[in-house]
DNA sequence: CATGAATGAGGATTCATTCAT
DNA sequence: TATGAATGAATCCTCATTCAT
């Protein structure tokens, strides 16, 4: 009952990592209902039982995988900010990040986590309020500098960002969904969407 | 015995609709696996077993709604057909439609489909194949239209439709997330997309 | 309500009739529970609600196989009255007509009946009080005539009689679990089972 | 994890055997279909649950039913090889065995087995397989060695084997079809048997 | 009488969760 | 802590039966 062993916390946090992985391969391939306590329990090779030494059900499994998330945009946000100050390395940052980072692993993620969020009210609001909104509240912030510093046009911030970010989710979804065209050539994707995106934005080029 | 008894075959097809319709509002608050039948039969107002009467299974109630969705987005597309020759029309045209042709009932249809296509293997081949992918094709035909017409920046058509796509899917799901901005600024939308998108992309504005 | 219409009640014993042999098919092929109603109703070529027109459950139609079984059996008991002075008549008369009449309908009959009778209380009570008892009786009576006569062992006729009755029964239950030698042979029986059971019963033969 | 745990094992095998026990109980009462896998575990006094971590499915336990029964005979055919070289020991033997063996819980298995191998093609054949066919291929063989010794009329060995199985396995099927007279005087049966068909059968006695 | 759609009770099966070892 | 057998509530689905047409 030592409060903090650290040897201990750290053998605990591997266990929980090596559950939340299985979890994530499992529910992904399954969708969350369908997969069963017994199939996480065989991929992360441990009893049944010891999943719930570290989780407390269920459901509290799928919001472990939401945390993990959650944490991982927690600390690119922090990096964000360091770059924020030039829209086209902001831009160029952002779809990088967003795109190239979405790793098999990754992927999955949010093959469950999508699924879920959207017909299950309380992980909604929970993903909305931890990851969603903050993302937004910070683009929107970046946005109104690039506005005031005149290299971007003077539209609607809220509306602006969220097309913005729409078009990205959108790209990860219609992959998701297995459209094989976007996972062959994903990574050309980061030039096409600059393209269009920045070309419509940019003061100086429509301004005559 | 009549093989095909109109009046009876009316009968039939409404009783199937208004099972469907009890099974879109239903899948769609509780997703699919977490409704039962009994809920979906409640919802209709008839007995379990009536469901049984018109479909094989509770998955088959799945694909029901899968198939009207075909229906309807097969009668859109023959309707598109006819407006595609000009971008601005069409990209009005398509924006309009996918934006706010998004009534209660079809956003519920969303939230269910989207979130079983993600976890299921199945139904997300049979919703690509059927609704995607034809989209797709005849979409990528009308652009390279444009690019012969010589409005259009000639960008690599597959992967700018998906953009485009990705943008208008990527809005209807961070709506169907939560968003509560999206939901009422929903018809400034069109407005702002066309702007970003198009801006981006005509010709004349970008070069010289 | 005609209280006897003769042309209908003919009418209503067909139609009885032929629900019983659709029933009494269905049954020995699944099994009485695992047939349905719908089943039955399919071979029959009616309506699944037109069985119980005719029938008050599906329990009654089983009844109403054993009924006619019984009628069978006991026109077939009055016809035995006649020939029963001799023994060795009676004994190819008895095993004729069970072994010989074992027509593919009533083969399926005994299927049916054995199945249910040896699991089902109420209808085997019905069976034997309806159906073997009173065979026993009958033959119970002539045997011991037979002895009267001198023309056969004095063994105890209730036992003796039920080998008889068994070996008959068990050459139909081992046909019924589906020995080929039996069915292909089937017609060579009578003279085997004479031939065993009367040399070792007929008195001369044995005392010297 | 290890390959056999040999406590494990003998409990897992004990267990597996208490809810035989209980189905042989329910369902020789009431029949395979009719008996609940709730009435099973109630009589096997475990939960339903329970029954599905030793068994797939309400089907493999009647099969396991089958199971237990062929190896019970598999051991008393051994045992039959030893004995079988004179006639009278070995029937004396077949039919003591068959008929002084019906315990209650033997004669509760009879009652399930025969009743579900008469509708049940997969149980029938498996039933056939195993266990009659066997029988009936060592009798045979058997018959031939008494036929050569000089003991036995020559009469067909396949049909005079089935004559006999058939005289003992009838009047287990009388009794369980509620014969009381049989049921009370079951220990004389053997004699009388006996006396029936070897009479008729020895070749001295019948010749000359 | 014949029909067959509607009913809903009943039962096989699954699986999250507990707990003794 | 780790285990996995036991549990029993929950759910899909079947099917005997009814009844309006």
């Amino acid at each position: 009952m030592a409060d903090v062993d650290p040897i201990q916390a750290q053998l605990i946090a591997a266990r929980r990592n090596q559950i939340l992985d299985a979890a994530t391969q499992v529910f992904a391939e399954k969708g969350f209902d369908r997969a069963t306590i017994h199939d996480v329990a065989k991929a992360a090779h441990v009893a049944d039982g010891t999943i719930y030494n570290y989780f407390d059900n269920k459901t509290a499994v799928l919001l472990g995988i939401l945390d993990r998330l959650n944490a991982t945009s927690q600390r690119e946000a922090d990096f964000q900010q360091a770059v924020h100050s030039d829209i086209h390395q902001w831009l160029q940052s952002y779809i990088q990040q967003r795109l190239e980072s979405l790793t098999p692993a990754a992927y999955q993620v949010f093959r469950v986590l999508f699924s879920e969020v959207l017909v299950n009210t309380e992980l909604r609001d929970r993903y909305f309020a931890e990851i969603i909104q903050p993302t937004f509240d910070t683009a929107t912030n970046s946005y109104e500098q690039w506005v005031a510093n005149g290299t971007i046009k003077p539209l609607d911030p809220a509306l602006t960002m969220r097309v913005f970010a729409a078009s990205v989710i959108g790209l990860v979804l219609l992959r998701l969904m297995g459209d094989t065209e976007l996972q062959t050539r994903w990574n050309e994707l980061p030039a096409v969407i600059t393209e269009i995106l920045l070309k419509g934005l940019e003061k100086g080029v429509t301004n005559e």
